[in-house]
DNA sequence: CCAGATGTGATTGTTTCTGTCGTTTTCATA
DNA sequence: TATGAAAACGACAGAAACAATCACATCTGG
């Protein structure tokens, strides 16, 4: 049983019974008090549970926790995907991001960085990044309106470009399905693909975040042509030749 | 217990009867008087109440808790309430909602109702009840755009207040802190109150969704007075005397 | 197979909380 | 104003919870 279990067997216990004491969930999970202090305090950490003198409490107005602790693909090269691109933030930057398993580990990362501790600013149209980091107080939280997509947690539709269109951002980290030299990034959603569109277009640099099985593929709908994007952090798996001909291209390649 | 669950248990206490001698709440709480005194002390320097000899006494409006306080309060009286206010909805509705521990619970019942399996659509600015039902097929979410408030979850300012002028609602649940017979619902949260009061007006009917321990209450900022009140869904300790006051200005009342 | 890193449990000293007891303050009443 | 009872305060002690540390087990990559 992996910590993360035991993270996800706690969050889960709190949030039938809202309060958790030290000495049951030792006991529930079968492990030392000190074990369980010491999850309390790294989950008190993320904003998690609110500690107590002898226990936990349920931190949010939420009963059902996100189960954000699973054992995702790629989680290694994603994770240092994430640190790469959180690097180009300074603080106090308004950042934009959109949908996707990439984008959300990048917000976490950027919410846990130490240089970006006084504070910055999320723009984003994907309900899991937004209701994840609102919890934090030194990050600004701006959600886009718009209709909820249920595959991908992302708010499409008019009202999302609507208030697109009266933010300007510093930079706007895109998450996509598929990067290709000639297409440009695309997604598998038009609707997606629209409000994406529209999200960098407001942002005064553009950085592609994707792992290197993406590259090289096209999806159904176009986001924007290959000129549109500034940069691209990806893994270290992406061969030299890819590499080469996104450079020609005008994109500035970090492989993490 | 702990210290917080006593701090709650007080001000539960006090909200009840308005005042609260030190005697009385050691008895209640089995705990000695040196420890009550001690914590009407730390309450009162968090202006949580007023301190008199020998006991203490309410504020008059009634404060945000601090979030460290709260845990799961009124769980099943909520439970209650949400399913009463749940048969209120008829298949392909659409539903309003804001944020708050009450409208969370009746946002599950609602995408969880048997009447409703046929479809029917949710406008909210709670970031966390969007996230919970997006991955439901047969409920359409749309979100309001915004700035996230942390203790909420809500989602408030101008961009909230834009994308609601687009919307027309069929029903709309209110969930709130306070509601007065005299100066109607309100929020701890002049922000909030605003992006509330814009919710209502967008609606055909409008519902308050609160415990009874709401009812009677003052907080901060004023949603819309008891006139734009359709009905009020509540639970059964609400007193006979305030609802035949409700009942005398106009609203319906349900006490579930 | 080893070196290093990570996670867990036990031990030990430290901090925090709470109740008791004695003293001081406050308030009502004579 | 004096007085006595109730309330509040301050100091102390025991208990519970916590933090720091160390030792051991497990895992991982070379």
């Amino acid at each position: 049983m992996s910590r993360y279990d035991r993270w996800n067997a706690i969050l889960e216990l709190l949030s039938q019974e809202g309060r958790l004491s030290v000495e049951e969930a030792a006991q529930a999970l079968d492990v030392s008090t000190a074990t369980i202090r010491r999850d309390f305090d790294q989950l008190a950490q993320q904003q998690m549970l609110m500690r107590t003198r002898g226990g936990a409490v349920a931190q949010s107005v939420s009963y059902d926790l996100p189960l954000r602790y699973k054992t995702a693909r790629h989680a290694d090269e994603k994770h240092r995907i994430a640190v790469a691109a959180a690097e180009l933030v300074p603080p106090g930057a308004i950042v934009g991001l959109n949908g996707g398993t990439t984008t959300s580990e990048l917000a976490r990362t950027l919410a846990t960085s130490a240089t970006l501790e006084s504070g910055f600013t999320i723009v984003t149209n994907a309900l899991n990044i937004a209701a994840e980091l609102t919890v934090r107080q030194h990050v600004k939280i701006v959600v886009t309106g718009g209709v909820a997509r249920p595959q991908s947690y992302e708010l499409i539709g008019p009202l999302a470009t609507g208030v697109l269109e009266q933010v300007t951002l510093d930079v706007a980290f895109l998450g996509v399905d598929a990067l290709d030299v000639e297409l440009g990034a695309s997604a598998h959603h038009e609707g997606e693909a629209s409000v994406n569109h529209l999200l960098i277009s407001r942002a005064a640099q553009v950085v592609v975040v994707a792992d290197s099985s993406k590259v090289g593929q096209r999806a159904f709908s176009r986001i924007c042509p290959i000129g549109q994007i500034d940069t691209l952090v990806t893994d270290g798996r992406l061969s030299d030749e890819l590499t080469g001909r996104l450079t020609d291209a005008g994109v500035k390649v970090i492989r993490a």
